[in-house]
DNA sequence: CCAAAAGTGTTCTCTATACACCCATGA
DNA sequence: TCATGGGTGTATAGAGAACACTTTTGG
């Protein structure tokens, strides 16, 4: 027997994946296309994140491993509830009314918004069934309900977070070089960094360690490879209580 | 027509009060208990975070203001979104379903947790319709549903807070001593500061705005006193990138 | 005059920041 | 040999951290 899904509550997903390539930061986002069954007239045809209703003998975290294991194959990603959204009116506009009447749910659904960082290597969208595409996260397409203010606030609380906590290395392939994280953290900051500062900060920790390869099939001087280490990083951290205000 | 309430979906606040002569930070809480009708046993006897359901035509956000404004007749406070708790269980325990026996509302319930930062000073416990009463945060009586993890998580944001935000005035009378500050510091890392350094620090600062004024009624040197002009602090603000991983 | 807490300076170390050129490689 | 991005060093300024004694007041 199928467990009993909850009416008003969801759960979204914003997936964010960065392309090392174009350096660009990016949102999981798949496709909702309706039209007329009489006058094959366009009802609705946007993008909207992924979600799923709760369930009732599940946990919002279950929930959203759940969602991303459907939309990727992929579990064990990093993930972060970020915030609940439940503005009566956040699914009231016509084309998600339209939206609704062909699904089974109220239109007074409140939803919990989580973040997930994955490697955009790791997945391959070709063979989809959700049409699922990346969109860059500063040049976002149509969204419904109200998914577009979901996506910044969960971008804003990425920037926030990446800045104390080494979650920048969920967006990165396993081995990876220094100009790879600086470009990353410009990519999501919008800031410039300066590269000799950035690079000794960084091959200084203890837990970006060097590898004894670089970089193949480059038409350049081949880079130094370097991994990030969760345990050394876990073993090594010290809590400070720093206050700047 | 009163508007509807949603029977699954909650939000619970937990309040923040910092007492400045007993330095302890201080979380509100109210009482709950019920005895049998047939034989006076008592079935239920502790205490809960103040919450309401949602209704139907409200923000969360309005949910948490009157669910404050019922509490302690303030509003304008300090208030943040911090988690939604939606484990199936957190409802389950024998005393919470007994309880949940006389209210009107599902017991399986999501509830989107708020905490709150007050002056003590603000509100006045002796009338309070709910028996309302403040308890050390560390040192928690037992407490109803999962609201004693929701309280640690709530303590646990703000720990991590008031690093970076100047909330810390939120729970200091309009007019402070630089070592009111820091022993509030104190009570909510549980940490030890140096004097020296932290009143240097804060009185560099701009925004602590010392008055033409000093302490009365204490038996000793009287201290300075400072107030936080959330004008400058607002107005001087720069965001800084500063990675630290 | 005593108890209690307020208030005060200096030194050292570490980190952030600014800044410009040579190097190694594949094509 | 050239285009491309990789990689390197130094100097300065500012902030954090460690540390102990004197001052002021009310009682």
């Amino acid at each position: 027997m199928e467990s009993q899904k909850i009416k008003n509550i969801s759960v979204d997903c914003v997936v964010f994946g960065y392309n090392t390539t174009e350096k660009t930061l990016n949102v999981l986002l798949i496709k909702r296309y309706l039209e007329s069954a009489t006058d094959s007239k366009i009802l609705v045809n946007d993008y909207v994140l992924t979600g799923y209703h709760v369930n009732e003998d599940e946990t919002l975290d279950d929930t959203a491993t759940r969602a991303l294991k459907e939309l990727t194959g992929l579990s064990g990603l990093y993930k972060k509830q970020f915030k609940a959204f439940g503005n009566p009116n956040r699914l009231l506009d016509k084309k998600d009314q339209l939206w609704i009447k062909n699904e089974d749910f109220n239109s007074r659904t409140i939803t919990v918004a989580y973040y997930f960082l994955i490697k955009t290597e790791a997945i391959n969208l070709n063979e989809n069934k959700y049409n699922a595409k990346w969109f860059p996260v500063n040049s976002l397409p149509e969204l419904g309900f109200d998914h577009e203010s979901i996506i910044l606030e969960a971008y804003e609380d990425l920037k926030i977070k990446c800045l104390s906590e080494p979650i920048i290395f969920e967006l990165l392939p396993n081995k990876f070089t220094i100009n790879d994280v600086q470009d990353l953290y410009e990519s999501i900051l919008g800031i410039e960094i300066d590269n000799r500062n950035f690079r000794r900060k960084l091959i200084n920790k203890k837990y970006i360690i060097p590898l004894d390869e670089k970089q193949v099939g480059v038409s350049k001087k081949p880079a130094q490879l370097y991994m990030f280490s969760k345990d050394v990083y876990e073993k090594m951290f010290k809590k400070n209580y720093l206050i700047s205000i």
